[in-house]
Formats: C-alpha cells, sequence, structure tokens
DNA sequence: TAGATTGTTAATCGATTAACAATC
DNA sequence: TAGATTGTTAATCGATTAACAATC
C-alpha cells in the first residue's frame, strides 16, 4: 500500500511494462541493461519523469549502469499486482463484448473472463473461446458466489442503468471498467475506469482541427 | 483555434457531452435549464472545473439561471468539431476491429468507417456491416485518396512495426487512435491516442491493491 | 580512477479549488 | 428587489523538469 502516487504515474506503468516486455522478447541476454533515456526515447516520456515514476515504489536501478530489464519488468509486475492470477466478467456479449473475450492479451496480466452475461438467447449457454455465457439474471449471484472483485461492462446504454443498481445495491465489487458511452454514478468504494470509444474519438477530433488550422 | 487548454479539460469534454445528449434525451422541454452543481453530482467533477473548463471557450450560461441544456450541448458539438463527418479506416478486422466497425454509436459523432483492411484472405472482399475490407496493401493508397485524417490501429503486435513505418513514411496521417498493447514511436506532428485495453485493466489492478489493503 | 546514470532535490509550471463580484 | 448561479480571480495544491550529488 502506497500512498500518495500521482494518477499520472499509474497511467504510465503499465506503458513501461509494454516496452520491457518487448525489450525482454528482443534480447536474448538476461544480463541486458538499458537506462531511462532509452526508454524516454521509445515512449517520449522525459527521462527524469520516469525516474521520478520508479522512484515512488523503490530502487530499481544501479548508478552508472542503469536497469536490468528482466528485474525491472519483475518490480513492475510485482508493483500492478500482475502475479496474482485475477477473474472477472463481461457483461453484455454484443460485439465489443464478444471482442474482450476472445482478446489474446489477457494471459499476460494473468486475467481469466470466467463468464459472460447476456439477455439474448441466441448467446446464452452457447461458449466463446472457453467462456460460458450465462443470463444476466445470474449475475449478481455469480458475482457474490465467486468473489469476483471488477466487472467489465459492455451492454447496450438502455441497458445499463438496472445493472448498475444490481451491482451497487446486491455485489460487493470494487471496480467497473466501462465500455458504454455514458458516464457511471457510483458510491465511492467504487472505482470506475472508463474506455468508452467515442470519446477517445471525439479527443482526436479536437487534436485534428485544433493543430491544423 | 485555442490556445493553452488543459489536457484535462480535454478528456473532460466528451463526458459533459454525453451526460448532456441523456439530459436532452429525457427532457421533452427544449428550454430545460440545469446548472454545475447538478453536473457535478452526475459526474463527480467539481462544479468550478466544469465553469473553468466551459470558460476557455466562451460564456455559456446565464448568470443566475444555469446552462441550457440545449444550447451547451450544441456548443460542445461545435468545440469538439462533431458537426464535420469525419472519415476513417480500421487497420486489422480481427475481433477488435470488427467490433469497432459494429459499433452503433458513431453515427452519433458523425464518424464514418469507409473500409477495413486486413491480410486475411477470408475477410478481405466481404463487407463489414457496409464497410468493405481491402488487402492491407492498398492502404496507403486509399489513404492518400481519400485524404483520410487518422487511422484506427488493431492489429496485432508483430503486424504494427511495419504498418506504422508506412504510415509514417507513405501518408499524411495525422492521428492514430492504437488499439495494440505497444507504444508507437511516430514523428511529432501525428498525434497517438492510446486506448488499449490491457493497460485500463492493469489501472484497476493497481487500484485494487492498494485500497482493499 | 574516469565515465556514466541513478535517485532526489528544489524550482517551475500547470491544474484545482473556494470564494465572490457580476448579473440574470 | 431578493435569490441564484455564472465566470473569474487568487491561493493552493500537485506534477514536471533540470540539475546534481551519490555511487556503481
Amino acid at each position: 500500500m502506497y500512498k500518495k502516487i500521482p494518477k499520472n504515474t499509474i497511467h504510465r506503468l503499465p506503458l513501461y511494462l509494454s516496452v520491457l516486455e518487448q525489450l525482454a522478447e528482443e534480447s536474448q541476454n538476461q544480463e541486458e541493461f538499458f537506462h531511462s533515456v532509452d526508454l524516454e526515447k521509445l515512449l517520449n516520456i522525459k527521462n527524469s519523469v520516469i525516474r521520478k515514476d520508479l522512484s515512488y515504489f523503490g530502487e530499481f536501478g544501479v548508478k552508472g549502469k542503469g536497469y536490468n530489464i528482466v528485474s525491472l519488468k519483475t518490480a513492475l509486475k510485482e508493483i500492478l499486482d500482475i502475479n496474482v492470477i485475477k477473474k472477472t466478467v463481461i457483461i453484455g456479449c454484443g460485439n465489443i463484448g464478444t471482442a474482450i473475450i476472445k482478446y489474446p492479451y489477457f494471459t499476460k496480466i494473468n486475467l481469466e473472463i470466467v463468464a459472460g452475461f447476456d439477455v439474448d438467447p441466441k448467446i446464452i449457454k452457447q461458449k466463446i473461446n472457453q467462456t460460458p455465457v450465462y443470463h444476466i439474471d445470474r449475475l449478481v449471484d455469480f458475482l457474490n458466489k465467486e468473489k469476483i472483485q471488477f466487472v467489465i461492462l459492455a451492454v447496450p446504454v438502455h441497458a445499463s442503468k438496472f445493472i448498475l443498481q444490481d451491482l451497487i445495491t446486491k455485489t460487493d465489487i470494487h471496480g467497473i471498467i466501462n465500455f458504454t458511452p455514458i458516464s457511471l454514478k457510483v458510491p465511492k468504494h467504487i472505482k470506475v475506469i472508463n474506455s468508452y470509444i467515442s470519446a477517445k474519438i471525439l479527443e482526436m477530433y479536437f487534436y485534428l482541427k485544433n493543430t491544423n488550422a
């Protein structure tokens, strides 16, 4: 439990890990070092920011030498709690939900999608990859029984309201990754991470409008 | 062209719009007003932040009364440049790419996905919804001919490198929305917006680890 | 030892906030 | 007019940065 980690630092940690995974794959040599200026070039993040970010969690480098790729990777995995297997469910198995279930990179971060939920009888009782899909009526019981900590919400807008109510009042989840294009009102013990696509597109619109001119 | 808009302000603008769309749908009355404290409750963003964000772009409220829902919505659409139809393509029509093509909310933001690109002969020449899928060999020509300003990249990691090189050296795009789980190194006239799912999940891991303890 | 890069400091820069004058 | 809420200010808070002592 760390205190006072800047939000932006947390956003950057997965980026660091992503680059380290790449570097570790590319290099055969387990003893290979790299340094913060290398990482700056790869990520366009200032080397001093990188070193400061890491310093919140400990000292991972060797002065005059840099960081060992493998051991920093290991440290970051520990910080991000990747070594513990996590279970989650997808609520809403439409296009987005199904794509997430099939997403091939979750094994890398030890995430298991143990079930999907939907209302469409054509989808229910089928399996998407290895993942069973149940009727959404069974959602609350499932989450409680399996002690799921966070869910991925990928339902249409009109369905989100009553599902959210159930999640808040009848389960003990602590996090929602939200792919719906609306903002969710939740009590403050629940962390919502918005990942809706339109917002990213709109950010791009704004950027394009205000740099070409 | 505005200058010096804080990054976080730009992140929040789509959220404001999203809530305004909801409010506009729920209320029949075109003349309905609401105020920044209402919005604070819906979004957990302080009312003073909301007012300051809006103030970068003009004065949209009426003192003592609040904001007219419809006219603020209109103003935000103007700021985010939603009224002009945009065209883009999806590079990589696997699970994620296909889900994005089928995403139903893009009409709301005037986005048209005019083509998909892939290497898989099983996918090429089919249509996903109304969208044709071409071989990736045709990508560069297509982008140049259609004057596409930004692309959505949803290819597997191993494919991203050489595609990125083509995009940088042979086209005139100004933006990439990146769904691959790696960071893209681009010249600074190209804006990359990362939307990769694992990063969101890892953020959630970190949060769960450090609040339950 | 000389060279290099870390971890950390202190200064700068930017964003948030509470408060309130302006005004509908 | 009295009440309400905006738009804006100035103070506070937090994040970035350059610089450098520490040290491998």
